[in-house]
Parts: structure tokens; sequence; C-alpha cells
DNA sequence: CGTATATTGTTGCTAGTAGCAAGTAATGTG
DNA sequence: CACATTACTTGCTACTAGCAACAATATACG
């Protein structure tokens, strides 16, 4: 299974890549910034290690894709309050705009790839894709 | 259900990172080159633009992982006898071993992803997955 | 209280990833 | 035979990513 899925993922490349590039160029984003976009939640503020954890890079990475994020204003950062070791991010208005962008991307995406399964396969798909997000 | 894909790529990730280093490192190989011998089929030749194709990368960038491979022993490439531009790449011995370690690998990822779902949840998922590489 | 340890994050460094543009060689087309 | 196309190759540049070393804060413990 775990083979299918690993081509599952080649296969949705090769499908949305132009998309998300296109993407990217128009907000001036890196692969990794649009990623992050996606990663970091809409309102709620994240720290530094959390964001590292739910993106599954070192904390080093981590940090240098965030501070460009801060430094292009699609994110706020600021040092907590209880724990001064701590940066909080979370997006800026110019950040959820262009999150909500990359969301419409998705559907796109999603269009094409599901386009042709039928409503009861598709219910199959997303059902055992929570399947999945629970087991995890 | 394109973002719960998304959420579900980067928590594999997060499950498999650390097994997948492992094996590359024993193996000697980045993660292009990891992934290359997946997409590189058990015996049949490809030609570098099909390689390309499947891994979904550039001809440039498709080239150079595979010279790597080439140099490191774990593909033959040859060129063609009906059109002598192309390449035909397979696997070595080696290549075909090393293929082998990774899919053990990736069974081991499976048993901790799905680790948590029941039999009945497992086929769900399974035949979703299923759908949707017919779907693409 | 004070020292050892752990956590959070930054910076320099190096290796790997990846597309673009320009060039070459072989093939197909009119 | 000229011209376009295809299948690469090479040089270049930007991005990705972990490691090691460092700094600052927080926590645990004697």
């Amino acid at each position: 299974m775990s083979r299918r899925f690993f081509e599952l993922v080649l296969a949705v490349r090769r499908k949305c890549q132009g998309n998300e590039e296109r993407i990217q160029r128009e907000l001036g984003l890196s692969p990794a910034e649009f990623n992050a976009l996606i990663v970091l939640g809409e309102g709620a503020e994240i720290t530094g290690c959390q964001f590292a954890e739910r993106m599954a890079l070192s904390l080093s990475r981590a940090g240098r894709v965030l501070g460009k994020l801060v430094a292009d204003g699609y994110v706020r950062a600021r040092p907590s309050d209880k724990d001064r070791r701590t940066t909080l991010a979370s997006l800026t208005p110019k950040g959820r705009r262009a999150r909500q962008r990359i969301f419409e991307h998705m559907e796109a995406c999603e269009a094409r790839i599901c386009g042709g399964l039928d409503a009861e396969r598709l219910a199959q798909v997303r059902n055992a894709l929570e399947l999945l997000e629970t087991a995890l």
C-alpha cells in the first residue's frame, strides 16, 4: 500500500505542478513558503518548534523559512511573554489572502484529479483519507 | 480533500523520515536517488524522458540523477539501437537489491501508519487508494 | 540560591534539489 | 536537402535541508 501511496504522490505532483508553480510565481513564494502558508493555520499563533514539527523540517531550516515569510510580509512574529526564547508566528492579512489563493489552487487540483470519479467513489476516497488522518 | 491529502503527506513524512534517512545513509543514496530506484521498475528499460516524466522532474535534473546512479553502480545505461539519441536505463543487480531494501522500509512505514486501523478500515483505505490511482 | 541541564532559536557551512537557457546530436518532415 | 523536433547535456542560479556551534532563556535539583 505504501508503494501505492508513493506513486499517488508522484501522480498528484504531475497533475498539479504547473498550477502550483504559477501561483508561487504570482505570489513570489518559494515552494517551502507555499507549504508554510498552509501549515500556518488561519489565525492561531504558533512557535518555531511547532512549525518545524508540522512541516517535518529541522528547526534551523524552519526558522529560515519563517524569517523569509516575515521579511516578505506574509507572517508576523513576536516574542512570547511567557517564554522569551520562543517566537510566536501568525499570518498577516496579506498572508491570509495568499493562503486563500492557495486553497483555491488546491480545489482546482482536486477537480482535475477527481474528475474521473463518480460521486460514490469520491465519497469512498474522502472517507478513506479521513480514516488515514485519524490513524496518524 | 486535497488539503487533507496535503496534511497526510506531511504526516507520513513525519512518521517515516527517520527510517528513510537511515536507509539512504546505509545505501549511500540521496533522497532523489532513493525515489529514483522506486520509479525505475524491476527489470524493464526506461528512457530518460520517461524517467523524468515519472519522477515529475525536468529532463536536465532527471539526467543528473540517473548519471549519479550509474556512477554509483545502481543503474546501467546504454544507448538505444533504434534511436541513438535516447539512453535506456535499467537497474543493476546492486540496484535491485537496494530497491528491495527500500520496499522493506516502506512496509515498515505502512505498519507504523496503519497500526491503528482495524482490518475493515484498512481494506477501505486500500480500496480508496486504488480508486485514486485509476482516476489519475 | 546557584549550578547543571534542557529547550528554543540563530548562524555558518556544506551537500543536495531543481528549473532555465543554450548547446549538441540524432531523428522526422516537407 | 533544409527545417523542425526530440532527447539529451552542460553551465548557471536559486532554493532546500541537515549539522554543528553558539546564545539566551527556562527548568530541575542539590
